[in-house]
DNA sequence: TCTGGGGTCCTCACCCTC
DNA sequence: TCTGGAGGGTGAGGACCC
């Protein structure tokens, strides 16, 4: 077991909210609140100042807006998330080759492993150096926990939040974790929690009570074990630079439930090719098809198909993801479909097999199929879903303005000719405007978009009010949050 | 106005082979 | 030839994480 606390747990505080203060002055020390903001969107993540009035991760974004009616809600805008997170990544990797990232705003450090520390001293010196770079390289404040091992440098993160430091001192480590809740151990969700409370047991230092055999009767031999071993502060698993991705998948939510059978094959297609897309950009192939569709009362399957070889070809898999769903029962609706890719290989071997049986089944598929398919009279309640809501970038898309960044080809091979669409402006959205420069969309609706004019670095700026079709305001991308060249000099 | 998206890991059931 | 168990592959679902 480690002795010296050297393993260190990077955690970002709030942060795409923290990001979206840090890029729009006049947010900074106001409620906000990221997430998707159609009828059943929820929150990523709120500020500190919408953490007050009740708001957290998960919980869907209407009741957010009730608990805190004058936050200001905002769509995610991922590239800026992922643009700031390289800075911090890169970073930390100045202090160790062993940086294993979590997500965007998590990551472990082994500081032994490059040499920046040590003992409790040290690790305590590169912790708050740390800190200080990346407020100076991004504007934005970090927690992080120091401690022998990834499980309790995690849970010194966490109690260092917000923008802290805490290293947890080898030895003391029983005497912590004790009275903490059992949902501090990594691992104990919602269910795990509740089933552990049954049987009486609520705090870390109980759970190290029960034993190593009453965990494993309780939850399973796998889970048993680890939490056991968590409740007494052994954690050996090491920081690991590189993990392989293991299967591939996209998802949509629809903002009202599909139930013309045509429509949702169509999505499950289309599905199908964005997962090949994601699936050959990760330079993947995979062997295991999988369609999982969320009925009406979100009652969740999940149907898969294992190939014969791994495989990239966007028909072989609209092919099994349509043979999936042929065994699915969607009358009473789909809230949601997707479609995934396992048992993934990094080579592409081409499956000249499997493709030639794909091109047999879609010639015999298509002859069966277009004679219904096209015609779309078969369902009933077709004409249900003929409101247009439900498309592509719903609740989850980030629809910006110009339309939903999915599905930029001709969606709608066979519909009618699409007139010019009103531009959509989604709130929280970068845009330019030729006379008054960058700002960001504050609101829109009846015809008018609202844009406040402000930069990161600048004081708040001011708020004007343009038609939104309005031929001098574009979309644009989002600006660096420190170091910003002056906009239009490249010198 | 209930409940996203993209993942990982584990368990269990079933089938097949040895 | 029959039977039972072990073990791997596959499919489905659940829990959890950020």
């Amino acid at each position: 077991m480690r002795a010296a606390p050297t393993i260190l747990h990077l955690d970002m505080d709030a942060f795409y909210a923290s990001v979206e203060q840090a890029s729009k002055p006049s947010l900074r020390g106001k409620a906000v609140i990221v997430g998707g903001l159609g009828p059943r969107g929820v929150v990523a993540t709120a500020s500190y100042e919408a953490r007050r009035f009740g708001v957290h991760s998960a919980m869907p974004m209407a009741q957010a807006r009730r608990l805190c009616p004058n936050g200001a809600c905002l769509i995610p805008r991922f590239s800026l998330y992922r643009a700031v997170s390289d800075l911090v990544m890169a970073l930390l990797r100045e202090l160790s080759p062993l940086v294993e990232p979590l997500s965007l705003d998590e990551a472990f450090v082994d500081l032994e492993a490059g040499g920046t520390a040590f003992d409790a001293e040290s690790a305590l010196e590169t912790g708050q150096r740390l800190r200080a770079d990346i407020l100076a390289a991004t504007g934005l404040s970090a927690s992080v926990g120091l401690a022998g091992s990834k499980m309790l440098a995690k849970v010194a993160s966490e109690e260092a939040k917000p923008d802290g430091l805490l290293l947890i001192e080898p030895g003391t480590e029983r005497a912590l974790l004790a009275p903490m809740s059992v949902r501090t151990l990594p691992g104990v969700g919602p269910a795990t929690g509740e089933h552990l409370r049954r049987a009486g047991i609520t705090t870390v230092g109980e759970l190290a009570e029960a034993g190593e055999d009453e965990l494993v009767r309780m939850v399973g031999r796998a889970h048993g074990l680890g939490l056991y071993r968590m409740a007494l502060g052994l954690d050996d698993r090491p920081v690991v630079a590189e993990r392989d991705a293991k299967s591939v998948s996209v998802e949509d939510t629809f903002d009202v439930d599909l139930h013309d059978r045509v429509r949702i094959r169509g999505e499950v297609q289309r599905l199908a090719d964005r997962c090949v897309h994601r699936l050959r950009e990760s330079g993947h192939s995979g062997r295991t098809i999988v369609l999982k569709v969320r009925r009406y009362d979100f009652s969740t399957l999940t149907r898969s198909e294992t190939l014969r070889g791994p495989t990239d070809d966007p028909a072989v898999v609209r092919e099994a993801a349509a043979r999936l769903l042929e065994a699915v029962d969607t009358t009473g609706g789909v809230r949601l479909l997707g479609v995934g890719v396992t048992g993934l290989a990094d080579y592409t071997q081409e499956d000249l097999f499997a493709q030639s049986m794909a091109a047999e089944a879609a010639a015999g598929a298509a002859a069966e199929a277009a004679p219904a398919g096209e015609g779309g009279a078969a369902e009933p309640d077709g004409a249900a879903e003929a409101t247009g809501t439900a498309g592509p970038g719903g609740s989850a898309g980030p629809a910006g303005p110009g339309g939903p960044a999915e599905a930029p080809e001709g969606a709608e091979p066979g519909g009618e000719p699409e007139p010019a669409r009103e531009r959509r402006w989604a709130a929280g959205s970068d845009v330019r405007h030729a006379v008054y420069g960058p700002g960001w969309v504050q609101g829109s609706g009846v015809g008018r978009v609202t844009v406040r004019f402000e930069r990161p670095g600048s004081p708040p700026g001011r708020v004007r009010t343009f038609r939104v079709d309005d031929p001098e305001l574009e979309p644009s991308d989002p600006l660096p949050l420190v170091g910003e060249p002056v906009p239009g000099q490249h010198t």
